[in-house]
DNA sequence: TAAAATACTTGACCGTTGGTCGAAAATATG
DNA sequence: CATATTTTCGACCAACGGTCAAGTATTTTA
């Protein structure tokens, strides 16, 4: 019967992120939903920052972990199919309503300071994963670049650019433009097979 | 003498910003560095916040204004020199140490409430602009590209997402490698002649 | 097992903050 | 000059993030 107080304090803050904007949520509501006290709080954590950067983090590690699992139940394993899995394990739900996760929850609050965290957390924890798979790509002959970490970063750090709902505040219309540019983008910038980025813009 | 209080909570509030962190304004500080009573801020602006976003919205417009201006200077006057100067007039004093601005001040905070509203700032400030510019190529013939107005805001996205040291925090090598796939980046999605935006990463 | 040491828990408390407010001062209006 | 309107002000407030001494549980020691 360990019961992990730090988790408990992860979980609240998780759910109250999903509820309300960041910056109603104070460290005795937090405590409070914990259901613990908030002194215990700062023996788990130094700041309350520091608890919103953990959760953030584990979000994104999440998703990495989910592209995992998927890479086990798959026959597909080229590099490309293996990135458009990663993609799509971190952004699918953004745009399908009904199974909406952490990472849409986030981007819907109005908060600045959520966004700006996510962006980095996303490259830190995304872009070493695509890192290895463009390195696979080049391997198989299907990317080219010389520059696969920068590449790498670049690509996480526009793509969460995209999904950033508050940055470009318009209608689905522009962002699908907006996702076929990427695309071509891509294609040109890892010179793989045109169409070999379609699936970011075009309905499953 | 009509002194405008307005303009002096924004001179005060720029000052202060580019000597402390934005966390440790308070707005008795900004007050009292405005020489004025705390209750007149919120006679002339709503919040704390809203003070920032003028701030950072000024400072966006004179870099568009000094590009204006430079524009009267020239014999150059093609779209592409165009959006040399314009890009130049936004990032130029990031690389340089000597004439710090207010723009390469802002970025060196570590507050993440700045950075996003930057970002949403430069696209809204600078897009626009970019936009008829990309047009004008268009017309021109030296630029090929069916959405000028979302390939602009992606571009200056992705530019400022660059500019920002607290996202790569990385060694200026990783930088100059990113500023060139982002050259190559431009010239394929605007279909430019090659070497059209080096000077991205060529120095001067 | 008792005692001592360590790890964990707590909520009252603190300093500071963003923002309010009624009143005073300045300015405009007639 | 009197009245109305705009501007200025700082004492004040509620709420916040964070601290802390004092307690309780758990483990270690002998």
């Amino acid at each position: 019967m360990k019961s992990d107080k730090k988790e408990l304090i992860f979980d609240a803050m998780e759910k109250l992120m999903s509820e309300v904007p960041y910056k109603d949520i104070s460290v005795d509501v937090i405590a409070k939903k914990a259901g613990i006290g908030k002194g215990s709080i700062y023996y788990y954590f130094k700041s309350k920052d520091e608890i919103l950067y953990s959760v953030i983090e584990r979000c994104y590690r999440r998703a990495v972990h989910e592209y995992f699992e998927t890479l086990h139940t798959s026959s597909e394993n080229s590099a490309l199919a293996k990135i458009k899995k990663l993609f799509q394990s971190v952004i699918k739900r953004d745009f399908s309503g009904n199974e909406k996760n952490m990472l849409i929850t986030l981007h819907l609050h109005d908060d600045m300071t959520l966004h700006h965290k996510m962006k980095c957390a996303a490259i830190q924890e995304i872009s070493p994963v695509l890192t290895e798979l463009l390195k696979e790509g080049i391997n198989e002959g299907s990317i080219k670049t010389d520059t696969p970490k920068e590449s790498a970063e670049i690509i996480v750090a526009v793509l969460t650019f995209f999904l950033d709902d508050t940055v470009f505040p318009e209608d689905n219309n522009s962002m699908l433009i907006k996702l076929k540019i990427l695309a071509g983008v891509l294609e040109t910038c890892l010179k793989t097979e045109p169409g070999s980025f379609d699936f970011l813009y075009k309905a499953n």
